[in-house]
DNA sequence: ATAAAAACAGAACGATTGTTCGGTAAAATA
DNA sequence: TATTTTACCGAACAATCGTTCTGTTTTTAT
């Protein structure tokens, strides 16, 4: 016994089981982001949450259901989180950099799970666990695409592609992010402040 | 360790084991590409390249090798391609899109080798081999950072965090990027027109 | 308390990994 | 020509891979 609970649990009595898969989808989510889906050993991931090999297939049915499993519970907690950012915040504007800056911080200071979620893809598994993650993450960026439909912007600009590019310079950030320069949040204010010094052309602000 | 020599030659007699050099080269960079280096095997590349395994490692000492002599070649050819596409323009703001042009072209419909030096770069191998990559990637990146320096932008605009917001949006690209829709040449300048249309002053400022 | 179910581990499976070895064919050098 | 390099391969190496098997302990429900 005596199992450290760094994690505070929202519920009381979840069963045992529910904590452990946390705990492994954790495990794993750490190795992926540090070794890459291939390299990352299902071994490691079993050692680094305390367990043995075999009980980690327990828990999940193979090692491409482990890395759907961690797309899956990092795309919503991360979906959850912007959403919870963007309410409450009107202006159009504010509200694309509100969900900026979340979906930045998620990616550069977020747990292990969201952070591994945004570097995974390239690889060919299973055609239905591509499936899997791509409608997922299709889902989530669907967001951006409606705030951006609220945006008032000049006749003729792309939104799609306004998106991508949005959305592109704030993922590739974890290629070149190093902690103690700029913040997530501050990184993420003035890529947006690039756009819309030259796109606003609605409300106020003087 | 084995001396760089990256130039593709342009004199017409190469010995043979130059052209097999360069042969393997791109069957690993396929193999990068398709399945990241962690899961490509030696064997696939040596069938790729239609040798047996052994002898690829009569040209390159290890697997490791193999990915950083993919990234100097990759790099040394983006970095002639690009001081290619560029010369002869003046205007500062017509230089970067040029340059992003042919960044974008060559990262989306360029060679194999091309494509996969883009997208690695997670994976700890050794620091020696890390560092090797990083270097030649920095000194490529360094060529935007003198294009930035160009341009006549409003005080106060950070033209570092300007530069990676750039070249972040044109480098996650080939994550949605399908042929068909926007060429590259197109999506590039319109990456570049969104920025411009905020930041751009004209010709020159006091 | 008892029985069923869930959680767990150690050892082993066949397959595949990167790499090396012994030796042969081709090419370059003399 | 003879001889030394270079190019090349098939087989084998130890290590590790994802996964499964057999069985035991712990938790849960009765």
């Amino acid at each position: 016994m005596a199992s450290a609970e760094i994690i505070p649990a929202p519920e009381a009595a979840t069963r045992k089981g529910e904590m452990q898969r946390q705990r492994i989808l954790e495990a794993s989510a750490g190795q992926f982001l540090r070794q890459g889906y291939a390299a990352a050993s299902v071994r490691d991931i079993a050692d680094a949450a305390g367990i043995g090999t075999s009980t980690l297939y327990h828990y999940f049915a193979s090692k491409e259901d482990l890395l759907v499993a961690v797309h899956e519970a990092g795309l919503a907690s991360i979906r959850a989180a912007l959403l919870a950012a963007i309410e409450g915040v009107e202006e159009p504007w504010a509200r694309l950099e509100a969900a900026c800056v979340a979906h930045l911080q998620a990616l550069l200071e977020g747990g292990l799970i969201f952070q591994a979620v945004m570097r995974e893809l390239p690889s060919v598994f299973d055609a239905d666990a591509l499936d899997r993650i791509r409608a997922t993450r299709d889902n989530y960026e669907r967001i951006f695409q409606r705030l951006l439909d609220d945006l008032a912007l000049p006749r003729g600009t792309d939104r799609h592609e306004l998106r991508l590019m949005l959305l592109g310079s704030l993922n590739w950030a974890f290629t070149w992010y190093r902690p103690g320069r700029s913040t997530p949040e501050e990184l993420a204010r003035t890529f947006v402040g690039f756009l819309r010094q030259g796109l606003d052309l609605g409300g106020d602000t003087p």
